[in-house]
RNA sequence: GGGCCCGUAGCUCAGCCCGGUAGAGCAGGCGGCUCUUAACCGCAAGGUCAGGGGUUCGAAUCCCCUCGGGCCCGCCA
């Protein structure tokens, strides 16, 4: 092969011997085999320098490390449930034994082992080995046994690697799938029904963002990949579903950076017959339960510790505008021109297009002075009609619209409206966005409004990152740490 | 888009300011060691210094361009 001329090459040629001598270096399937963390729990009741005879236990995982003795040897054995020490020595596998596992094996080899716990003079919970079998050679070697994979960039590019090399990464990878299943478990107990609507669209709406494009030959037209969830799911209210929700993809055409990812995950969710302080409740409900979550599955860490004291409900709510006021020290911030707002928010610091309307000058202010100090978890209510164009005016503040964003450490951490359900105010929104300059805009789906017409019951809608929610609850920076596979550039030569 | 930084052995890093022909640890090879845990001791091996161009007697090192990545700012949800 043409990748590394001698460490690969002196692997393989173990594998090769293995086979010429009739054991196969990738066998077919290892039965019986437990958690290394079994063999561990039965240490607890061993005393040091003890073993446990009657017991014996089947494990397999990759070993990470080989401390050779002569006519003894201890190798780390990583697998899903943690680590384990294997204790080799020639009193039970022989001379022979004992030479063939030090010459067959490598750090980074899947190892099966039969043996008895026992816990080592020193207190090490380990397995005394009776019986082993290589189970897949690694011919390439795992990074150093310390440092890891250390290589931003690699990490990203070769997933695998970073998993194998580090249980902490592998953590956090678990933490995300099961808070993922939590929060399905605790909507699916809501009485929400999960549904799955489709990537490929006519047109992307349902937020202001650019779409991929892509082509459908059979169909015979461009197609989108969606940006939002939004529309297909108040359809099914129109349907008559009354209480959905969807996990899954959507895609947004914009740049990356440590809180944006091209592809991502979204959670949306629309219930029949309730507003936005019904959905207040619900939302403390969901991030009380996925803290207790976090809490069970890395116990220990910094995480697990803080997030079921911050997620305890009530979280506290303030005013979008009295808020920004306070904050801001600016006085009667709806009464301001939008010329006004523009020098307010150039001031701020921010560079925004000068035809934006004043809604946009709202939400750059509101970033800027208000955003960083929301550090527990807060809700912001009742945002000004001109930074939301698709939520329901307020049932009795005049300029402010049905809008709620929870914020936690800087993180949005949902948004949601009562949602608008009026076909021809809906209409007349969408043809506002369009006409609107230099901005991106809602498309315009007709069909949607086609829906509308036919009655879509009063209803609240939220929107979650599902990444960016990992990413608070256990306290990761970059969200390219919560996303196994992430699209890169090509390599560079060399 | 602007600024700063990084790319050296499979992996983790030093060397770069101040130019003299590449260095350590881990992993791998050989030898030793029956309680180690980043095991230890000895010997030998391992390199397109991201790629290209320039300056120079001589470039990993200085200059320019390109590629890939990171952080900050801007833009964007």
């Amino acid at each position: 092969m043409d990748d590394d001329p001698t460490l690969v090459k002196e692997r393989r040629a173990k594998a090769l011997r293995l086979r010429a001598e009739g054991r196969e270096p990738f066998p077919w399937a290892f039965p019986g085999r437990v958690p290394t963390e079994a063999v561990a729990n039965a240490c607890k009741s061993i005393a040091q320098g003890e073993a446990d005879p009657t017991r014996s236990f089947r494990v397999a995982g990759r070993i990470r490390a080989v401390r050779g003795h002569g006519r003894s040897a201890f190798l780390d054995l990583d697998d899903l449930s943690g680590s384990l020490q294997l204790y080799a020595r020639v009193d039970e596998l022989g001379e022979n034994g004992l030479a063939r596992l030090l010459a067959d094996t490598d750090p980074g080899d899947l190892l099966g082992a039969d043996g008895v716990p026992v816990v080592t003079r020193r207190g090490e919970p380990s397995l005394r080995v009776t019986a082993f079998e290589i189970l897949a050679k690694a011919l390439n070697p795992p990074p150093e046994k310390y440092h890891g994979l250390q290589d931003p960039e690699e990490r990203i590019r070769r997933r695998y690697v970073d998993l194998l090399a580090s249980p902490e990464s592998r953590a956090r990878f678990r933490t995300r799938s099961l808070l993922t299943r939590a929060l399905r478990r605790h909507l699916d107990g809501l009485g929400f029904l999960e549904v799955e609507t489709p990537t490929l669209v006519p047109i992307a709406s349902g937020a202001a963002a650019q779409p991929f494009t892509t082509r459908s030959r059979y169909l015979d037209r461009e197609l989108q990949l969606r940006i939002a969830l939004e529309l297909p799911l108040k359809r099914l209210l129109v349907g008559g579903l009354e209480r959905v929700y969807e996990v899954g993809h959507v895609f947004r055409n914009e740049d990356m950076d440590s809180t944006h990812a091209p592809e991502f995950t979204m959670m949306e969710l629309y219930w029949a017959y309730a507003d936005y302080t019904d959905m207040r409740g619900l939302l403390e409900g969901l991030y009380g339960s996925l803290a207790l979550e976090v809490a069970k599955l890395l116990p220990g860490s910094p995480a697990a510790q803080e997030a079921p004291a911050r997620f305890r409900a009530p979280f506290p709510t303030v005013d979008f505008v009295e808020e920004l006021e306070r904050r801001s020290g600016i006085r009667d911030l709806l009464g301001k021109s939008r010329e006004e707002l523009r020098a307010l928010a150039r001031s701020a610091g921010a560079t925004v297009p000068e035809d934006s309307p004043p809604g946009k000058f709202l939400d750059k202010l509101f970033e800027h002075y208000v955003e960083p100090t929301l550090d527990r978890p807060t809700f912001v209510l009742d945002f000004p009609e001109s930074t939301t164009p698709l939520a329901k005016r307020h049932r009795s503040r005049p300029g402010r619209v049905e809008r709620f964003e929870l914020f936690a450490r800087g993180i949005e951490l949902g948004n949601a409206y009562t949602e608008l359900n009026d076909p021809d105010e809906q209409e007349r929104r969408f043809r506002e966005q369009l006409s609107s300059r230099g901005e991106d805009h809602y498309a315009y789906d007709s069909d949607f409004v086609e829906a509308l017409r036919f009655g879509m019951p009063p209803a609240t809608g939220l929107g979650i990152g599902i990444d960016r929610m990992v990413m608070a609850l256990t306290g990761t920076a970059s969200i390219k740490d919560v996303i196994l596979f992430l699209p890169t550039r090509e390599r560079s030569p060399g």
